[in-house]
DNA sequence: TTGTAGGCGTTATCAA
DNA sequence: TTGATAACGCCTACAA
């Protein structure tokens, strides 16, 4: 079975390719008559356009493309949800585009921009810190919609919607330290690798010395690991088990995400311990199984569905007013107290 | 910043759009300095090369595509991982393609083999009891990976790769009932839901059957949901509370998957009661969670980096061989036994 | 080693 | 309402 063109159907029907490009793309002018017939043929062989050909020839599409590095991420989930709602009800196309970690994502926008003459961007995920400078080769809107980025760069350059992830971190380590914890070790990636790690690090340190504490290099915990998957429940379990065993003492763990906490509970029962009677735990992001684990976990819920909502808003505003601003949105995380952390003096 | 082509880039370097492209794609017949002098000025205007009018143009890619419907589904994740790494391994480049919840996988795999001149195509999820027969316009060799389909259709049109649903479902209700219960409810999806909840509650009810306990309705739960996201946690949660509130009596559940489970315990906890103490639970699938939940939970592992390895695998065969033979492979899935479940007489 | 010209499959323009 | 023709951006014979 070759693979059919426009020729072949308007062969067919005894039409131009004309007619036939007529009665695919619901044009007016075309014969009621002509166009069933033509569609009937269509359907019987099954012919599909070639998107190549018609990327390239069209004037623009109304296509807004979402740009996702981790597409694996459970964190993206509920955010890809209200993307696509939002897409599609102000009838535009929806483009989903997995980003692989070894790719750089505005070089892939640039790229995709102008394969399928995108009408805007949306990037989730990965880390702009890098090439930033780039983004001026983009000619349509685009949002930066919770990539963790480095606060150097300029923002006037672009827009963006995010949580402040040193604050939360903050927050979070802070309500620890209220809590009377004071050996409280955080579960983290290596510095090497690109990513929020570092931001949270830092609010975890300063949260110690807002609340007195010494920092203790001791406590600061994570390992290389082949896959570079480090935010993953085995990671935070192998990482926990080794703090476990090692003579650190501590009473609270900070995992700074919440499939890393899910880990290092499992590696605190595997010991024997217990949540929260023997160390308090507590993650981050705030996804489902946050909640749902048992005992449920402490965190700090990023607003997601908030934050897809007003990461596509800005990009409309910048779509239907043209406007050259750049917006900035940085949404509060909320704590979330679940049945993993409790007072230091009501520990067993 | 007018998007810049081919041409662009020749007029600037003063030579044809041939040698542009030479230096492009690496062809040997070409003067090193000028290549040089070329990729300089590319690199400096950042030059991308409209992927459209490639794909337009050449005769093949050497491209392998996954299209997988229900991208955010954990139980895909290792899978991927597993995908990429032989496709690039074998020299391929990968393509990840999600498929929307109402877009027919075959269509769009079709449009993708026009548009990117696929070399392969690896199907992800989604079900195939209608429209198998438009696989035949598919001119390039493909398997279905897990997919749960009809068992009606003739099989010898297409390789594919998964686990006997029914007979690992028998498996882990046949597990509950040697384990003394006889109560055993099931938490699946309503049967509107074209998916594998059909197959699965077959494999209950053999299991009850084989066991001579008795079949009864009102231990099948299931419930409409407006996101239609019947896998998730909250899903669970909500059918078991039901389930709880109501005056059926039941000593343990099986949810048909491990997001299900966890909901399912969840409710169970907030209801107050325990698991494996007051019920038993067991999910299905063997993703992360199921080992590291607290209590872990009983599960069917689905080998899943097997069958992505065997699925690709079969691909190569077809791509080097070109074999028209159709290859089927069903893995055995492996009960593996968490801390969910108990006998019916060490129940509290 | 480089350039010219034609065509991939489709849509846009213009004329009929 | 329809059709002929050019053009989208790139690659590739073929010619120079």
């Amino acid at each position: 079975m070759p693979l059919l063109t426009i020729k072949d159907i308007a062969r067919k029907c005894g039409v131009s390719v004309t007619t036939v490009s007529r009665a695919i793309n619901n044009h007016p002018d075309i014969n009621e008559k002509t166009k069933e017939r033509i569609m009937q043929v269509i359907k019987e062989y099954n012919y599909i356009p070639n998107n190549s050909a018609r990327n390239l020839k069209r004037i623009e599409s109304n296509t807004i493309a979402v740009l996702i590095k981790g597409i694996t991420n459970q964190f993206f989930n509920k955010m890809l949800k209200v993307f696509e709602a939002e897409i599609e009800k102000n009838k535009y196309d929806f483009l989903l585009h997995p980003v692989e970690e070894d790719e750089n994502e505005i070089d892939v926008a640039i790229s995709l921009e102008k394969e399928k003459k995108l009408k805007g961007i949306i990037f989730l995920g990965g880390y702009f810190s890098h090439s930033v400078d780039k983004l001026k080769y983009l000619n349509v809107p685009f949002v930066l919609s919770t990539g963790g980025f480095s606060e150097e760069v300029e923002s006037d350059k672009y827009s963006y919607v995010m949580v402040d992830d040193f604050k939360e971190s903050y927050k979070i380590v802070d309500y620890l330290c209220k809590l009377g914890h004071r050996r409280i070790a955080i579960i983290s990636v290596p510095e090497s690798s690109q990513n929020i790690g570092k931001t949270r690090l830092y609010g975890y340190k300063k949260a110690l010395q807002d609340n007195n504490i010494p920092f203790d290099p001791a406590l600061v915990r994570y390992k290389d690991v082949e896959d570079r998957d480090f935010f993953s429940m085995r990671y935070g379990y192998e990482v926990a088990k080794e703090l476990l065993q090692s003579n650190v003492n501590f009473s609270a763990i900070f995992a700074i995400s919440d499939t890393i906490a899910v880990g290092a509970c499992k590696a605190i029962f595997d010991s024997g311990g217990k949540v929260p009677e023997d160390y308090s735990v507590a993650g981050y992001d705030g996804i489902d199984i946050a909640h749902y684990y048992n005992p449920s976990i402490t965190t700090i819920r990023q607003p997601v569905e908030e934050i897809a909502r007003e990461s596509i808003r800005i990009l409309f505003e910048k779509l239907n007013n043209n406007k050259k601003i750049e917006k900035h949105k940085i949404f509060d995380g909320e704590l979330i107290v679940g049945q993993s952390t409790i007072p230091y003096n009501k520990k067993s």
